[in-house]
RNA sequence: GGCCCCGUGGUCAAGCGGCUAAGACGCCGCCCUCUCACGGCGGAAACAGGAGUUCGAUUCUCCUCGGGGUCACCA
């Protein structure tokens, strides 16, 4: 049996030709320098921050430069396979405000390089797999699991390199009668490719983002076409990228590992390789040591959790950003309010090393995007949160929606703007007392070295004051509450009182206090006044008066 | 174990043969101040170790150590 005949016996229904494949895909015509890329996720229903990064790079890279960046659906392990795993990856990116030029949606492919789904393109694998085998440049292997396992287990005992090449190799050299046989008999089988690699020789490799390095050549006989007929992500991974003319591929660095395979296969069909970005691995710090974020023991590595926590989109798309570029945070101090998509994204400037991620760090970040939003839009994204996340926050901000636009003014804007919270979640706690139904006053947080009666005796003397008050800003509030200090032995002048608490019975902090507390329910709250003004004459009486044992 | 990547303060990081070794987050102190949140000022805190190259190494080379990844019909 020549390879020919091997090879149209295990695929007599290929008909098609490698050169009517290369037709089928020409090169696209885009302007000099302009990069393809392309995320090519699995369907698992599980999207995680890993997910996005690389995602980030690659919308980076193409948009930067004029190029293309499209979806790969890649479902070739149909056991992870999940029902609206395309949909999650869809939504996810749709969320985080990446656009595709082409690829897999919702509504069937969209661009001139599909099926952009990896189990919709057998066609064109087992094209370029029956090929390979009447070139003798791959062949069936109808190894049982059981036979790899042993070889497994003999390599250990022997100290050997695991994996199937050399004498393990088991039908890379098998006799025709064997083959024939084995077919004969109905063995299930999968394609290998004939590696001509030695670990003795070492190759040079550029990487984008690792920047030069050496790797050993790759002497294993990798299965490129599994038992189901699906391609396995080696053999898909060079196919896709070659016809679909990808020009930069950006993926983990745990891809390394496989690279020499790829470059192999590039090389063995006689593609142009296209250039690699090895992204490094995002970390956690786990008791002393490092490990990888993991889906199962960290939250803030699904993507999800950014949307339930309330985490602005901006915000973690920042912070990511800061991860992948040194110089993102000095451009953004520079250019506060500029859109990302000015950013001079550059691989050179990528960390090589892998970064441990730091909630504490991505908080601040929360804190200054949200800084630079604008009422409307903090009250339109904490909404829009709430709506899905806290049914009890969504109605209370819409039942008066002026009036929750207001408070979210309060020290917005301006050169020092407050930085109350970052996260939408937050907005509840932060704002909670200017609703009746939120507000739970505290009064144990009144002044502790004010007694109670003299409280109640402030209280009831800034009632007086309040309900004639023709206070229009803080400062006149502020005058009106300084006045009540003689009466009480108190002091106005909050230095004299530092320097000596003693001499005193208070100090007009105190009093401030006391009507923050009995306001606003606690002691820490914005400008008291502009609270009140808000609140409303009546409401703060009422409170002002509650607040009275 | 083989192969590969990585190694500057607690964290993220500038640096690319000569610097008092930036900056940011976090932490601490002070100031501002009606509290908080801002803001301002200041502080503690680092080149993993050892050889070599060099007049001179954080920077170049080698070794050691440490961390990570990967060795599937998963991606």
């Amino acid at each position: 049996m020549t390879n020919q005949e091997l090879a149209n016996r295990l695929f007599p229904e290929v008909t098609t030709t490698p050169a009517e494949m290369e037709a089928r895909y020409p090169e696209r015509h885009l302007p000099e320098g302009a990069k393809v890329t392309r995320i090519a996720p699995s369907p698992t229903g599980f999207m995680h921050l890993g997910n996005l990064y690389g995602a980030m790079v690659d919308e980076r890279l193409a948009h930067q430069s004029g190029g293309i960046f499209y979806l790969r659906i890649e479902d070739t392990d149909r056991k992870r396979l999940v029902e609206d795993g395309v949909e999650t990856i869809l939504s996810v990116f749709k969320r985080f405000g990446l656009n595709f030029d082409e690829g897999a949606t919702l509504e069937g492919d969209k661009g001139d390089y599909g099926p952009y789904t990896q189990s919709e393109r057998g066609f064109i694998y087992k094209t370029y797999v029956k090929d390979m085998l009447a070139k003798g440049m791959a062949y069936p292997c109808f190894c049982t699991e059981e036979e790899l396992a042993e070889n497994h287990r003999l390599q250990e005992e022997n100290k050997e390199n695991f994996g199937y090449y050399g004498k393990y190799a088991i039908w890379r050299d098998r006799p025709a009668e064997d083959v024939e046989a084995a077919l004969e008999a109905g063995k299930p089988w999968v394609i290998r490719f004939r590696s001509q690699g030695s670990i003795e020789h070492k190759i040079r490799f550029e990487d984008l983002c690792k920047g030069t390095m050496e790797i050993t050549e790759n002497d294993q006989d990798v299965v490129i076409l599994k038992s189901d007929g699906l391609p396995t992500y080696h053999f898909a991974h060079v196919i896709d990228d070659h016809l679909m003319h990808t020009t930069h591929v950006v993926r983990g660095e745990e891809w390394l590992g496989t690279l020499p395979i790829h470059i192999q296969l590039f090389d063995a069909l006689g593609f142009k390789r296209p250039k690699y970005v090895h992204t490094a691995q995002l970390m956690k710090l786990d008791g002393t040591s490092k490990r990888k974020l993991s889906k199962r023991k960290d939250p803030e590595f699904a993507l999800d959790y950014y949307f339930s926590e309330g985490i602005p989109i901006d915000a973690a798309v920042e912070y990511v950003m800061t991860l992948l570029n040194s110089n993102f945070e000095e451009w953004r101090r520079a250019n506060q309010t500029a859109p990302l998509d000015e950013f001079k994204f550059n691989t050179k400037k990528m960390s090589g090393s892998g970064a441990l991620f730091d909630l504490d760090k991505l908080s601040d970040v929360c804190k200054n995007v949200v800084a630079r939003m604008s009422a409307e839009q903090v009250y339109d994204l904490t909404t829009a949160w709430a709506e899905d996340y806290d049914t009890q926050l969504y109605g209370l901000m819409t039942r008066d929606a002026a009036y929750t636009k207001a408070i979210l003014s309060i020290g917005r804007g301006g050169k020092k703007p407050r930085k109350d919270f970052g996260v939408w979640n937050e907005v509840k706690t932060y704002m909670g007392f200017f609703f009746d139904e939120l507000f739970a006053p505290d009064y144990t947080q009144m002044p502790s070295h004010v007694d109670g009666e003299t409280v109640a005796a402030v209280l009831k003397a800034y009632m007086d004051v309040y309900r004639n008050s023709e206070a229009s800003d803080a400062n006149s509030w502020y005058e009106e509450v300084k006045a009540l200090c003689p009466q009480f032995g108190f002091t106005a002048d909050m230095k004299a009182y530092k320097a000596e608490p003693g001499k005193y019975k208070g100090s007009v902090g105190d009093i401030a206090m006391i009507l923050r507390v009995a306001v606003c329910g606690r002691a820490q709250a914005p400008d008291l006044f502009s609270c009140m003004e808000l609140m409303g004459k009546e409401r703060v009486l009422e409170r002002l008066q509650a607040a009275v044992r």
